[in-house]
DNA sequence: TTGTAAGCGTTATCAG
DNA sequence: CTGATAACGCTTACAA
């Protein structure tokens, strides 16, 4: 089996509490033991017992990541800035993308110190049961959730990019996005569009992306196009539902104004100009990972409470 | 505190043994005193110690999946498939998105069961230091390595896809695939084109796609086609470099056959009827994880081994 | 059928 | 500075 404390205590002919305080550095150890402690731990192999450890300091540097849409582009670059950040902060990234609860259940039993759920609506909804035991962070849009969540303002982003099209002259504007769906996200930024362009009394026409992939945008936008046709000034949901516009809007690059949703920096090789309204993926995983491990290193009990992240514009040269 | 063995066997009034044993459902306890016990622990809301468990049955039921490369569709079906089937085999996947070793020893030190790595060559080898300890699988195209590997035989499914070509009656085949790569999987289905197509003297050329994402190929087949033109007989090197080239044949449809790598459902919902060669996401989980299980089961060792998986043709008609 | 007790690999406290 | 030793929560002989 595995090399122990123990094994290295013995070959070094000292206690094995000695050993564990000369691996941890402590000043209990004179330098010259602790040298040849550590000498021949790397020599052994040793690699510390983490079911051990936290079994006695009820810690394991450890957050679950819960991610159940494992296949949307702009979350893949969220997750790795996440794994980035609490990397830094002095913590191991596990992601489960099994259903939320028993990804939930499963990080509790395996004692991990926090948790991080994309949050995508009733779905991703996590009972009192886990909750009440583990310090918990969403990520998504305000809701009613007994756990802190990072709300990006969804509507905030909508109203920039109408602002943008109106000032840039258009008369009509066409909103590309999910439309139906329970995802909170999406309907947000459907009736915001909805509602601001009423009070800014501007034409404004949804059409439907069939999904939130770059595929169903691809299919559906492609039947639309068969009887209608888009307006100069276009506002689509996401990143992948952007890609799945532009694959039919190749000749028209420099007719008409796009204002997507998302903010990564995978916008900037896109081959045509074009204005994105969103958080920055750093700030967002610098967020998520500030607030959990607060909660965590003061162990606080998860509340109520809404983070607020205000969505930028930016413009992205043709690459 | 959470909830412990003890603090039931308090409430019940019988002692923390017969609790654990009434938890794990032991013929060992009357059927009356398991009922009490368990409805005891379901109302306190027990959560079991993982690593109180592990530390004494060295077990913790959980696999840690290595997975660097987060943004592959075709991968992504692959690891879902994955987590589906160690869910059936009684596993709890935990992935990992970090770089192979530092996930690999963080795996060893939560004492996770096993390690399935995503190997896409020298960046994901594992050390002896760590494959000496866990049992592992990896995920790739055989080649040297001291722990067992599915290998699928890319040059099998070239071969496959040159050959329906030709019976097709195209005079010459291009191959759009990532030509500079160390990836071994891509020199694999590259080399054979150029084998095999001398072999059967047929005319083929080599058209770079520029990496292995949908939006890489996308722009640099846009590159190519301002000054060339496709041939009527394609093999793409992925679904995902398909993807970025069907960008650009939308009105081609019915003039063309596409042999596309990969074998994943997606390929079912492209806009036009399609060949694909690959082994199916499942097959492959399917093998990965009977083989993994085993060599876990049976402590057996690592130990040089390939399994070789066969690629089938398939054809998906038009959506 | 139930209870007792040893032990898994660590950390941390307290004596020496 | 170093070494015993209790404790973490659980499983599993073995004793009652």
């Amino acid at each position: 089996m595995a090399v122990t404390l123990k094994d290295i205590a013995i070959e070094c002919g000292v206690s094995y509490s000695t050993v564990s305080k000369a691996l941890k550095d402590s000043p209990l150890v004179t330098e010259a033991t602790k040298r040849k402690i550590k000498a021949k731990a790397e020599e052994m192999n040793y690699i510390p017992n983490n079911s051990a450890r936290s079994l006695v300091s009820n810690k394991s540097h450890t957050i679950g990541l819960i991610w159940p849409a494992v296949d949307r582009v702009a979350i893949t670059t969220l997750a790795t800035q996440v794994n980035k950040a609490l990397k830094q902060a002095g913590y191991f990234m596990a992601v489960s993308i099994d259903n939320p609860v028993t990804a939930a259940s499963k990080f509790l039993e395996l004692r991990f110190d926090g948790v991080i759920v994309f949050d995508e609506g009733e779905y991703t909804t996590l009972p009192d049961k886990i909750t009440n035991n583990i310090p918990v962070i969403a990520y998504g849009v305000a809701r009613k959730l007994p756990y802190p969540i990072i709300n990006v303002h969804h509507d905030w982003a909508m109203k920039q990019a109408v602002d943008l099209l109106i000032e840039k002259g258009y008369q009509t504007i066409d909103y590309i996005g999910e439309l139906h769906t329970k995802d909170i996200r999406q309907i947000v930024k459907k009736e915001t569009i909805e509602k601001y362009c009423k009070e800014k009394q501007i034409n404004f026409r949804l059409v439907d992306s069939g999904g939130l992939t770059e595929m169903a945008t691809k299919q559906t936008i492609k039947e639309f196009l068969k009887t209608e046709t888009l307006h100069g000034g276009i506002i689509c949901g996401s990143y992948d539902i952007t890609m799945g516009v532009l694959h039919h809007l190749d000749d028209l690059e420099t007719k008409k104004t796009i204002v997507a949703y998302d903010n990564i920096k995978q916008f900037k090789s896109i081959e045509m100009p074009i204005y994105s309204v969103g958080v920055p993926a750093e700030q967002i995983a610098e967020s998520l990972v500030k607030h959990l491990t607060r909660n965590i290193e003061t162990d606080r009990k998860n509340k109520r409470e809404v983070i607020d992240l205000f969505p930028t514009l930016q413009y992205h040269e043709k690459k």
